[in-house]
Order: C-alpha cells, then sequence, then structure tokens
DNA sequence: GCCAACGTTGGC
DNA sequence: GCCAACGTTGGC
C-alpha cells in the first residue's frame, strides 16, 4: 500500500465535481515526474485530494481503482491516466497552513516542490493528515 | 495580479 | 550538450 498526494485547481475539478461523479480518471497530468509517480499507482492506494490556488486545503481521500494506462485524451503516448474513486471527505479540511505549521510535514512535496502535481506520501505523513482531518478511514 | 520557481524548448 | 528564452504553476 501507498501513499499520495494529487493536486487539482478547484475552478478545473473541485472534490465537489469529484464526490459527484464518484470516479474518475486523473488526465491532464504533463510532467514527467509526475507522470512517473502515477505509473507507479497500484491498485487500492490511497491518495489525498487538495485544492491548488483556491482554497490550498486538502479535501478528502480517494483511492486507486485503475492503474496507469494511455491518457484518452490524447494521442501522445508518452501521458498516462489512472481511476480515482472518492473514499472519504475530510471532516475537517486541512490548509496549506496547517501542514506547514505541522513539525512532521516539513519535507513533504507539497511544501517543498509546490509545483509537483503527483507526489507520494509516507505512510505516517497520510496519517498524520487524516488525524489533523479528524477523518478515519473504515 | 504579480512574480519566483521550475520545466521545457530550441539555437548554437 | 549547454544555456538563454520562454511558458506555466501556484503562493502570496
Amino acid at each position: 500500500m501507498n501513499y499520495w498526494l494529487v493536486k487539482q485547481e478547484p475552478t478545473k475539478y473541485s472534490w465537489d465535481q469529484f464526490i459527484q461523479d464518484k470516479e474518475t480518471f486523473w488526465d491532464g497530468v504533463r510532467n514527467y515526474q509526475a507522470r512517473n509517480n502515477l505509473k507507479e499507482m497500484k491498485k487500492g492506494d490511497q491518495v489525498l485530494f487538495y485544492h491548488s490556488v483556491v482554497g490550498k486545503e486538502i479535501m478528502g481521500v480517494a483511492k486507486v481503482t485503475k492503474e496507469a494506462y494511455p491518457d484518452p485524451t490524447t494521442d501522445d503516448d508518452r501521458w498516462v491516466v489512472v481511476n480515482l474513486k472518492t473514499v472519504v471527505a475530510m471532516k475537517n479540511t486541512v490548509t496549506l497552513e496547517d501542514i506547514k505549521a505541522h513539525p512532521e510535514l516539513q519535507s513533504i512535496a507539497l511544501v517543498k516542490q509546490s509545483r509537483l502535481s503527483v507526489s507520494p506520501l509516507t505512510k505516517k505523513e497520510f496519517q498524520t493528515i487524516l488525524k489533523m482531518g479528524e477523518t478515519k478511514i473504515k
């Protein structure tokens, strides 16, 4: 089991939209490092969903339902997508400010490499964030 | 809306 | 293969 964090601008695809869709394919990744992370995702891996620019907060948890396959929105075979399904919304959203204030979350990509749209988290980091959000996964 | 940071592109 | 120029992202 691995843990990830994905970012999206809510003006492009919001958590609310995701909740309505229940499941979506995660397209639009056009960065090699993020792409490589996508390819590492395994079915059942848990993924935090972060709103960049507007809100700047972690909204909820999703899980991988289909591993990387060619991006259907482009002919360019360099890019892949995965399928994600919502698991649970955060009881309390966890803001970037909260994360920056937390001593154990100083080294995550969201803080250090703010432009990377798909990044790995350790189990500890993932669980720390869930705890901050007062959220439990059944 | 600005701008720093980062990634990509293309001329040499 | 280097690096300047350019485009994009995202925090502020």
